[in-house]
DNA sequence: CCTGAAACCTGTCTGC
DNA sequence: TGCAGACAGGTTTCAG
């Protein structure tokens, strides 16, 4: 499910309440429970578990790249929802769901479900988050993020611009929905290599890559298929999963190809090769 | 350094 | 109707 947009939207509901949940800020653990071991990024027991979350109260929400991060009393939990990742809070009293993987109750009664049908989804739980998000790129929404920093970046490889938007260690974020979106508004090609950009299509890609994430966070992500619940920027996409349609801006049917195993969707006619 | 393939998983949809 | 195959928001690992 989740891009960056869609992990915001998460964040943001946990922190603040909303998408049908009340804020998690202030919320004392009782017990974590895990209903699939794999869930657990660093494998413990569930006695080490618990002893170390027991009594521990939430102090804030928010979100590095993908990684969901629950600042605790004393560490934090990093959640990636990976493809079908969700986190919910709800009444204890229900019963879980067939796919929840991982409960954290509270003394109020309420509980944290994180839920994940194609079990890609993990929890970390550590006293140093900086371990685990060192390797990741710039965030893209972040004032640090310029145009002369991508010009840079894209400078240092010779590198097809899709799969490199999709680095995690190159841009923050960034996933196939939005890598498609924003090199269309861009009007590149996804095959263009990163050093032949000129100034101008370096500052458009900049641009575009920003627009298409603050319009996608407006409007609460994107719901595909059965997975995600809530935005609706999917009513926007101009390519992603509009093979065959016409392009909005010029009326060529989009096309569809593969590109380091992920479909990738442009216009032949606005986004030319070379 | 870069690319491609496979693996990790389950669910849905399409076409024969 | 049934069933094989393609495809799906992500990342890691390995071969070449």
């Amino acid at each position: 499910m989740p891009e960056l947009p869609e992990v915001e939207t998460i964040a943001r509901a946990l922190r603040n309440g909303g998408r049908e949940g009340p804020s998690l800020l202030g919320k004392t653990i009782t017990s974590p429970v895990v209903l699939w071991q794999g869930v657990l990024a660093t494998p413990m027991t569930p006695g080490e578990l618990q002893q170390r979350l027991a009594g521990l109260i939430i102090r804030d929400v928010g979100r590095r790249a993908k990684f969901l991060i629950i600042t605790l009393d004393r560490g934090s939990l990093l959640f990636h929802l990976r493809m079908s990742g969700d986190l919910r809070v709800e009444p204890a009293s229900a019963p879980p769901a067939p796919h929840d993987r991982f409960l954290i109750n509270f003394t109020d009664g309420d509980r944290l479900v994180f839920d994940d049908a194609r079990k890609f989804g993990r929890v970390w739980l550590t006293e140093n988050p900086q371990e685990i998000l060192v390797h990741l790129g710039p965030e893209p929404l972040d004032p640090a993020f310029t145009p002369e920093t991508l010009q840079h970046q894209l400078k240092a490889h010779h590198r097809q611009l899709k799969p490199l938007l999709l680095d995690q260690a190159f841009l923050a974020g960034m996933g196939n929905i939005y890598a498609d979106e924003a090199l269309h508004q861009a009007r590149l090609h996804p095959l263009r290599l990163s050093h032949s950009l000129s100034p101008q299509e370096v500052e458009a890609l900049w641009s575009a890559i920003r627009q298409v994430l603050q319009e996608a966070i407006a409007r609460q992500g994107s719901s595909i298929d059965w997975v995600y619940r809530g935005g609706d920027f999917q009513e926007h996409f101009k390519v992603y999963q509009r093979t065959g349609e016409p392009c909005p801006d010029c009326g060529t049917p989009i096309v569809r190809i593969v590109v380091g195993q992920r479909g990738t969707h442009f216009c032949p006619t606005c986004q030319k090769p070379i």
